[in-house]
DNA sequence: GATGAATGAGCCTTCATTCAT
DNA sequence: AATGAATGAAGGCTCATTCAT
């Protein structure tokens, strides 16, 4: 006997789905799984090709379930956009405290900080892709990315900075704006330049290693 | 002979409609106006609205010409959308150069760029809120957003910046990276804070000045 | 062995459903409750909705139970929608016969018949909403429709003025008219008018009781 | 050269469409027209399939336009509904008072009304199969067609009756309910019974004439 | 047997594009 | 050349039905 596999779906966690010709998937009934999985196949689709451009029906067809799910689980494609954004935001543990090691210098940090910034928009590279232009169209999309991104990083990175003694000489203001700045530029050497306008990542590195080394004399950290 | 007039628009640019009974005018505004119009109007309806949630009536209401136009002239919306951005990119002369004075020294020059592009910025904000979401998407389109934004930008302030003889002691590279920086600043101080993340202009400001002087004494202009 | 009961009710007719402790008991109403529950509910439902317009899963919530239900009792909608008029039309016990007194007089008579068909069409009215519009659109529910309806009313009718000594005079084909006309106008005045033209019922059994009059005394029951 | 047909329309007024294989229809303007052709075809598929049950594409599809412009003419199948009662409404140029030549006697009279009550209800079928189960559905609908049918009916009925001078000596609450009843009874014998429930027409009619003349009688008029 | 989560066909509607006027 | 009415493909969503639990 000759079957053609029509559909082919791994969600990940060790389940299989497999679709022959004619026959609808084996229906199953693991709600969090399919959120996920939703949520995850809506991810790639709208970054690359935006929220408008992506039909539901390609979502449920790369997520490997029925179209009519994304409105029972999300209340339609708007849902699924800020279910979306909630998940990544709610997963978003910050990393920086407890996965990045402190630098040996202010020098140090600066640089690590800085480099770690770059990995980590590059990383979030498709969620990015999808809030951005929400953001730039919906003020209410703006804030909240702002509150879950530059917001919440530029507060890691203070506190990162301040525990080096060469900051007990630098204003306050100077230590903000320095905090703000390398988030800024982990967003454009990290997504912006490599992701969108297409440069290659390691002059993308090199130039924000080299900025990182001008905060560092003007921080006074050499 | 015996006219009635039954419409009259005067669109301030110095063109009359006028349409007589029954008859209607032949439009007499010339090609290159209403080209124009349009692309004011879908820039404008682009920048709120979205490319997508934007549809061709609006633009063609919007600009007060006929939605065929839209088709006739830029090939369809997409074809709009392209003619927009080389509208804007061919518009754009540096302006660095004539309209920005030279800073007294390089530490007034490094605020004087870093101020001029945060508010370059800031008043273009309404094609970058078209040009940014579409660079995201079309990698051709961030190539070129990038050769008639960051490419340019880092060339005209690396030129101003290495008029002051405070640079001789720099090393290339480290402009390269300053020239940068100050772009990318701009654009995050100048659009993405307080375009698309709510920030008050006032705050991003102040970021932006706090970062241009570390960066005065991270060259040594101090 | 300790359960604590979560759940209670008492349906009214003597089956009382508990529910232990995270294991729901089975739900013990019995079939025939269920089934009726479910016309019930879909009746209403359909008269105020239509039937096209009303989702088996509110039917399934009114009638508390199940959307599965309607499926293994009735074979999905259409087949409740058959099994509803069933329901009624079995449940039409004539009534004429066994609780409208007879009339001392053939005018007394008349106008006891015509009031209690206005009676008995108003009181069927959901029923005649659902039932109306789908033999308008289906022939074969029209015969049904018929059949329990105006034919038996018909017959019933025209048995009960043939008892009246004055109708002997009265050609069979005038006492068969006016049975029909009494069931039509009954139809007419106790639901067309009052349930969906919105006329006052006050006012449609006066213009009954005024036609019934006529007809005596076009009988020459005077 | 072979050609085939792939569309035909005739839309009553001497046009005829005609499309050949894989050629889209000739795009025509007239928007009266084609507005006609859609309450007509809408009309039709209504009363054979019921409003819900008729789609769009059906309605454009047998109208011979395309689908859009249902939308675009009457913001959608709910104002296409709307659309064909009010076009229906205005075109009921009462007819009994120039079309009907009045009877030598009351007799006479009541059975010409009769048939004709019965004659126009069968002719209005299709826009009865739309319009009741819509007015059971609807109680604004209900009233709209109250007032453009059994209403205006019962009047002009009533003015008839009164020309005779038979009819002095009848009270005028009387009048009314025969008036109302004739309608009535036409809307049964003309409607409900042969186009709804499957009788034959002839035998409804002879049961309408029978009852006229009951009425006759019950009034005197012999 | 009962439940209600999952499925997916089919609906109304929108809107870029075409083309008669 | 300009207009805007007509077209029809394609999308988001609903909901009867199926079926795993």
């Amino acid at each position: 006997m000759n079957f053609r596999i029509e559909e082919y779906a791994d969600n990940g966690n060790g389940h299989v789905k497999l679709a022959l010709r004619g026959k609808p998937l084996r229906r199953k009934r693991d709600r969090p799984a399919r959120q996920e999985a939703l949520i995850r196949a809506a991810t790639r689709l709208f970054a690359v090709r935006g929220y408008d451009a992506t039909t539901t029906r390609e979502i449920a067809a790369a997520a490997g379930c029925a179209e009519g799910l994304i409105h029972r689980y999300f209340k339609g494609k708007a849902g699924l956009l800020f279910a979306l954004m909630s998940f990544y935001a709610s997963q978003q543990v910050d990393g920086l405290s407890d996965r990045l090691p402190s630098g040996n210098s202010l020098e140090d940090e600066i640089q690590r900080l800085m480099t770690w910034e770059v990995e980590r928009m590059w990383k979030d590279r498709d969620l990015l892709r999808v809030s951005i232009p929400r953001a730039i169209l919906d003020p209410k999309v703006g804030k909240f990315v702002s509150r879950v991104g530059p917001q919440r990083h530029a507060q890691a990175i203070s506190a990162r900075l301040r525990r080096h003694k060469e900051c007990r000489r630098v204003s306050g203001d100077e230590i903000e704006a320095l905090s703000n700045a390398i988030g800024a530029l982990g967003f454009i050497f990290g997504f912006m330049r490599p992701a969108v306008m297409g440069y290659g990542r390691k002059q993308a590195k090199k130039l924000a290693a080299d900025i990182a080394r001008i905060f560092s004399r003007g921080l006074g950290a050499e």
